[in-house]
DNA sequence: GATGAATGAGCGTTCATTCAT
DNA sequence: AATGAATGAACGCTCATTCAT
């Protein structure tokens, strides 16, 4: 789903990957207010007019970075149709963990993401992103409580903040503790089943 | 254990005030990153020698303002003696909430201190609020595990996280969701209830 | 005297007509150094390269502008062979004036083309320009001596420069205060009084 | 009358003088937006910081530039009792020429001051300027119309507009025709002769 | 003990123009 | 004839910190 410049389309995939790869890079260390453009720019060999040419500035690259480091991510995360809720549930984050320890500096940039001051919001880009990241739960929760394996008596927005809250929790503790060898699947088990206690209606 | 330069002690109460009720103004409005030293400087109506010798620096200032802030709710927040466990927790809880209702600022402050950058908690002074602030909800979740009305079977930390996490996110909702009149009981009560869900034993 | 480059020339009236449109509103509301060519050619939907292309850069482009401003209002700016000198020269002050009224963005331009720094005065098309905006006051002031109705014991550039400055000052205060409707007629009656004060002959 | 920032003030005399001539060299020149603050800095082999520390910016140091360069001439435009009006005027107005054979550059200043776009006139300094300059006419007008000398007839705005207008392109009519020899009392007797003919009343 | 003048690298962004294709 | 990618110097300005006095 491209939304860049045309200009930056058109750039040879090379170039496009290096810029991306630098800028991640300094975006995930550094957070976006933190990370320094320019030095973004030097790193890529690329000249300033070039980069604004690509991109429409500071924070149109973030947005191009974090965009690429969750395409790959978001794309395989849906309830599957065959599966019962739960399950399909522990699947999605088998595949988030997975994915965690594969490259987590990308989980490090939608870390710096979620963090974004508030005025930046405005942003369509930002806007958009925002939108997609809590479609792919607001989703997940809305089928849950469709089969009434989720339960219904909290106010919508406060369930998913609860949700997200968790998640987001559990999933920096286990990249927190896992220097050496994370066991996706064991993670996955763990962070649904507190996920199932908050969010399984009384009598079940 | 005094922390705080020993000149900075020694200043006069009054403008010891003012000069933390400016920088927590900017901090809390612009983050740790985005406050600008020389205009905290400059609004306090100090001399920048002054400042630079009441504190080694920005950070030092930041730690200086989050810790006054700190300091007022955390003194009131420990398990009382007299009641449950759980009743114990919603209390703390009301209290949290009648101060965030008071103060919004200083809760702004613990958000942005809890967004600090990476590479920021190097700082001992930084690392010594983080600790004191974690060992509230530490001690709270060990005299749980004690009474037998926190589970046990998980990692320490990881529950910690989860409790952590949750109480955050339902924090912002309801700060976020409070126009007018937040009724502290009432919050409290939701949001033990959910963290209670987490942290019961199976057999509750 | 053909003066723009051969290949605007030859393009279609309709795409010159759009791109004037586009820069004579930039150039107005920006003047000459603040407007962006730039921007101007990405609003006018034309690549950079036939922009450079059709003229040889800002200034020139500004140049056709301004001169497209000029070329509807100069050409009805001659003294009326049937009138009298004063008469005549309220008849052109009076179409100034209406034309000030229809199209006050060209009013702009033209002041915006007064203030060009001096160092842009050595381009030639800038000083045709200069030159064909000056003829206009230059001829009626001749055929104004030759029947007796204008001075001549001042140097004639000076005459010149404050007829002229005259001129525009009355302008302008003519256009700041119409917020709603400029009456032409009055107008151009009041501003020619005072020329003529300037310009009359002692004995007159 | 000190207005600028203490840290100016408080810098030695022939530093200050320096900063401003090379100011003023660049501003003449190339007028407000044209010039530029980074050169102007590296010429007067100041520190960025530092000239950020004497001046808020950009604008603030035009302004600064502007006093200086009208705080002398203005001292001594203002009538003098003893003489009749239009004397009296003459006089200012050799004063002027005087000044201005002696510094054209303070007269280039003053103009590229008259031409600042409008969006700067918000900026308070700008404003008083604008106000200090405006007041000599303003004065003089109104002594005149309390002598008779003065037309009353047209609005008030309209005839300093035009007076004003009149006397700026006799300046420069002037300042562009001296390149070897103004006589400042010869100009002076024709620059007020014209006035005197816009704004003497009907009978005079 | 205390001042405040001074630093200069760094910020994100815009610019008019060139030139290989 | 026409494109649009690329340039890189320049812009005005802020920053946290140092240090001679």
């Amino acid at each position: 789903m491209p939304r860049r410049r045309p200009r930056w389309d058109h750039l040879e995939p090379a170039k496009q990957h290096a810029i991306l790869e630098i800028a991640a890079e300094e975006f995930a260390q550094h957070g976006f207010e933190g990370a320094s453009y320019n030095r973004i720019i030097a790193r890529a060999q690329v000249s300033k007019g070039a980069m604004y040419y690509y991109f429409d500035g500071k924070i149109d690259l973030f947005c191009a970075v974090v965009e690429a480091a969750m395409a790959e991510s978001l794309s395989g995360w849906s309830i599957q149709p065959g599966l019962d809720f739960w399950p399909s549930i522990e699947a999605m984050a088998v595949g988030f963990y997975r994915l965690a320890d594969a490259s987590p500096r990308d989980v490090a940039l939608y870390r710096q993401f979620v963090k974004l001051p508030e005025h930046h919001l405005q942003h369509a880009a930002i806007l958009t992103l925002y939108a997609e990241l809590h479609e792919v739960v607001d989703t997940a929760v809305a089928a849950g409580q469709a089969s009434g394996e989720v339960r219904t008596d909290l106010p919508q927005t406060m369930l998913l903040a609860a949700v997200w809250g968790l998640g987001e929790a559990l999933d920096k503790w286990f990249l927190d503790h896992v220097h050496l060898d994370l066991d996706p699947t064991h993670a996955a088990r763990q962070v649904v089943s507190l996920l199932r206690r908050l969010a399984a209606p009384e009598s079940a």
